[in-house]
DNA sequence: GTAGCCAGAGTTTTT
DNA sequence: CTCTGGCTAC
């Protein structure tokens, strides 16, 4: 076992404890007494309830600063965990800023997995791994379950690896390894859950992997049966920090219970009514529960907003008021009254795409009387990813600049995996899982059968596929084609692998312990940078000429993010680093050409804010989401709130809601209520836009559409929200009139491009253009139909090989 | 091995 | 409606 001076040697702190010791304490004069409270609490548990925007990162990263400015600690001996990578970098990039100096000093600052890594990798041997372990992401875990669910004959059509993946997660994120499943969930996955939950956990022992979840799993089951490990490291963090502490799950709580359990310095730092990660393992109840878990606890509650307006500040706090199991807090704040929170109805989805985009532009441009608001101070919130659809079609047409955050993520990509999996089999050999995927990959003439005869012989051999690969070859096993590109792959392999090393330059018997376990040879500098080898791997493994001869839409895409992934590749030290790195952070840089506009679902909002928002889709069933209602009842309808409470927390002084009366939802036209959280939110602080008539009081247009048939059908006067919304209708409150959208394009600009001519568009691929119209054109495109969009996301095609 | 067809599904998502 | 996965036919 390590020892804690080879810990303090190998993670280097740079700050010296004394140096620090007779420094001011300047900082402490930025905070209000509430946050001062929560710094300068520093013994014990600590719960910092901090609500929405009132600075509980400043005073987190603050707290980090007095700990290591009055001497508590040395910058290695703080436990400072958060969900995410980002929010990880900003605590570590705001300690720097006041500190004025970077803090490598502080290797524990991270996200509860890369933490983990770290612990893992020092310790695996106590739970049957090596420590050069790999991490599997969802896809890997999925083929391999596909393999195990298909050795067990298991119809896999009416038992999806997805819903025993979820399974599996579910028992992770609660800490329950296969002997420990409750009997009440033993008919989990047509009663063959737990079998294959063993099975899988012994297959990733083979592979020398883990799992996302394992990385908690293993962890905490290291603490709870080597005590002996588990008290050292309750020495070495002397105070332990945890950001978005409503977030936790079972398996994380014990994993801080068990690392404080000793001094008991930790301090918990969260807000219950921000909770929305319930579905996925998340428990409020940890937060609720941390006073009686530490008794003795200190509650210091942030409560002075500093994001947004009264106004809507009270709509929010009239939304949450409707839940019941909450800690309570009461947001306030000195800003200036600023708008109503402002509400309006739609006719359907399309219009309120439509009537948005005009808002944007309104607003932009500061035609409404305001300052001009920039694209980038606009975000539009969504419950479900799919209601992105409407507004990047209507925005596509109209021209205005939109991202879209937390889309696909880059490292997700197929292309992105593929190259990945060249780069894991090049690094260590024995990846199968890697090998697999790339062995058929761009296509070499090994189908099914070829591929079962590597298994077949690797198995036999006991030995890796790449092996198995080797020895099939060398027997003649596979025959034809086939086998010649088998025998090239192999060789092709052993030849890359052994460019990742210089020549060995000698043999050194006590070397340092790093992440790669100990090394017993030493290698001279690779002859060609991790770079070039990335390079020469992507284009004599044929891959990049795989998508250079591709025809879809979609290549030119992938051969850029290629190129993306080998200039990234520079930020790192090899290819083992740079690996390490993506398997846990999948982070999706934004490149930043522009002001535009975001577009995000609301759980991807938490933790931003925006001047001006938007959200849309307020209907019962959408959201809140009748899914979540069947599935958890009252639970899921208080999570659905919550939401709303994020939503609306988000903007600081321009908040808009609407609803449409229809939607069209896979592809049949359904209509709905205005959410009930409409009926929540406190008059007094609402605008209703909604031009009266809007939902058509009284026909005139006989049989001609319908529309008011449908209105009546969707019973959207029955709702208490649409009467309190009539009563209210004023003098004010006319929606623009239809035909003023058409202003907002401008006609000066025309399009550059012919009919008849070949053009490529970044969302819709291949088209030809078959009318201009201004600056628009129409364009038919191969893939996606017809579609007007703005000549200016268009390029000029006709230099692509045919 | 690949194109093309059909059936089925279709919240939220980080690591 | 639109995407995916799996299967069939070449």
């Amino acid at each position: 076992m390590s020892s804690f001076d080879e810990m303090d040697a190998f993670e280097g702190a740079s700050l010296s404890a004394r140096a620090m010791a007779a420094r001011p304490m300047p900082y402490l004069d930025d905070l209000n007494p509430e946050q001062r409270r929560a710094v300068e609490t520093l013994d014990g548990p600590v719960l910092m309830l901090a609500g929405a925007g009132t600075g509980k990162t400043k005073a987190l990263t603050t707290r980090i600063v007095h700990l290591l400015n009055t001497a508590r600690a040395r910058p290695n001996e703080i436990l400072a965990v958060t969900f995410t990578n980002k929010a990880a970098r900003e605590m570590k990039e705001r300690v720097a800023r006041m500190l004025g100096q970077p803090v490598e000093g502080m290797p524990w600052l991270g996200t509860f997995h890369s933490v983990c890594v770290k612990l893992l990798r020092r310790h695996a041997e106590l739970v049957g791994l090596k420590s050069n372990f790999t991490i599997l992401d969802t896809d890997d875990q999925i083929r391999l379950l596909k393999q195990l669910i298909k050795a067990e004959q298991i119809d896999d059509k009416r038992w999806p690896a997805r819903q025993l993946a979820g399974v599996i997660d579910s028992w992770k994120n609660r800490a329950f390894t296969p002997a420990n499943v409750p009997t009440s969930d033993a008919g989990a996955y047509n009663y063959r859950g737990v079998d294959l939950y063993a099975q899988y956990q012994a297959r990733l022992k083979e592979l020398n992997a883990v799992d996302f979840g394992d990385l908690l799993l293993h962890v905490v089951t290291i603490f709870q049966t080597h005590s002996d490990v588990l008290e050292q490291y309750q020495r070495w963090f002397r105070y332990v920090m945890v950001d978005e502490y409503q977030d936790t799950n079972v398996a994380q709580y014990l994993w801080l219970r068990l690392l404080a359990g000793g001094h008991k310095n930790i301090c918990c730092v969260g807000d219950d009514d921000q909770s929305i990660y319930g579905w996925r393992g998340a428990e409020v109840g940890n937060i609720l529960r941390f006073e009686k878990d530490f008794p003795g606890a200190h509650v210091v509650r942030l409560e002075q907003n500093y994001r947004s307006t009264p106004h809507i500040l009270a709509a929010a706090s009239g939304v949450i008021a409707g839940n019941s199991d909450r800690l309570g807090k009461t947001l306030w704040t000195e800003a200036e009254d600023g708008e109503q929170v402002r509400l309006i109805g739609h006719w359907d989805g399309e219009e309120e795409a439509r009537w948005i985009g005009e808002e944007i532009d309104a607003l932009q441009r500061g035609t409404r009387g305001q300052r001009p608001v920039s694209l980038d101070e606009m975000a539009i919130l969504v419950r479900a990813s799919h209601q992105m659809r409407a507004f990047e079609d209507r925005f596509l047409t109209i021209g205005l600049p939109y991202r879209v955050i937390g889309g696909p993520r880059f490292y997700e990509r197929l292309e992105i995996r593929d190259a990945m999996a060249y780069f894991r089999v090049v690094t260590s050999p024995e990846d199968d899982l890697a090998f697999e995927r790339i062995v058929n990959t761009p296509k070499r003439g090994l189908g099914d059968k070829a591929q079962q005869t590597i298994q077949m012989t690797a198995r036999a051999h006991g030995v890796s596929l790449l092996e198995g690969a080797r020895i099939a070859v060398q027997d003649g096993a596979i025959k034809g084609k086939g086998g010649a590109a088998l025998r090239r792959l192999v060789e092709d392999l052993t030849r890359w692998n052994g460019m990742t090393r210089g020549p060995v330059v000698q043999i050194d018997e006590d070397a340092v312990l790093d992440d790669g376990g100990p090394p017993q040879v030493r290698f001279g500098e690779p002859e060609i940078s991790h770079v070039e080898l990335a390079q020469i791997l992507l284009d004599e493994s044929g891959y990049t000429g795989h998508w250079q001869n591709d025809k879809t839409p979609e290549a030119p895409g992938r051969l850029e993010n290629l190129k993306e992934l080998v200039n990234q590749l520079d930020n790192f030290e090899n290819l083992q680093g740079f690996l390490e790195h993506v398997s846990l952070i999948m982070d999706n840089e934004q490149s930043d050409d522009g002001a535009k506009v975001s577009i995000m679902t609301l759980h991807a909002a938490k933790g931003l804010e925006f001047p001006a928002v938007f959200l849309p889709g307020w209907e019962d069933g959408l959201f809140p989401s009748q899914r979540s209602m069947d599935e958890t009842g009252l639970k899921g309808l208080e999570e659905e709130r919550r939401l709303a409470y994020v939503g609306i927390t988000r903007a600081e002084e321009i908040c808009t809601i609407s609803f449409a009366a229809n939607r069209r939802v896979f592809g049949q036209w359904q209509n709905a209520l205005p959410s009930r959280f409409i009926d929540e939110l406190p008059e007094a602080h609402v605008d209703v836009l909604t031009p009266p008539g809007l939902y058509g009081s009284g026909g005139g247009y006989g049989d001609s559409g319908g529309l008011e048939a449908r209105v009546s059908e969707a019973n959207v006067y029955n709702s208490p929200g649409w009467k309190r919304l009539q009563a209210r209708q004023g003098q004010r409150g006319m929606a623009q009139p239809k035909e003023a959208r058409n202003s907002v394009i401008d006609l000066k600009a025309v399009s550059s491009f012919m009919v008849g001519e070949r053009v490529f568009h970044q969302k819709f691929g291949y088209g030809e253009v078959v009318d201009i119209e201004g600056d628009k054109a129409e364009v038919n495109f191969e893939k996606a139909g017809v579609k007007k969009v703005v000549s200016k996301f268009l390029s000029a095609k006709d230099d692509v090989p045919f």
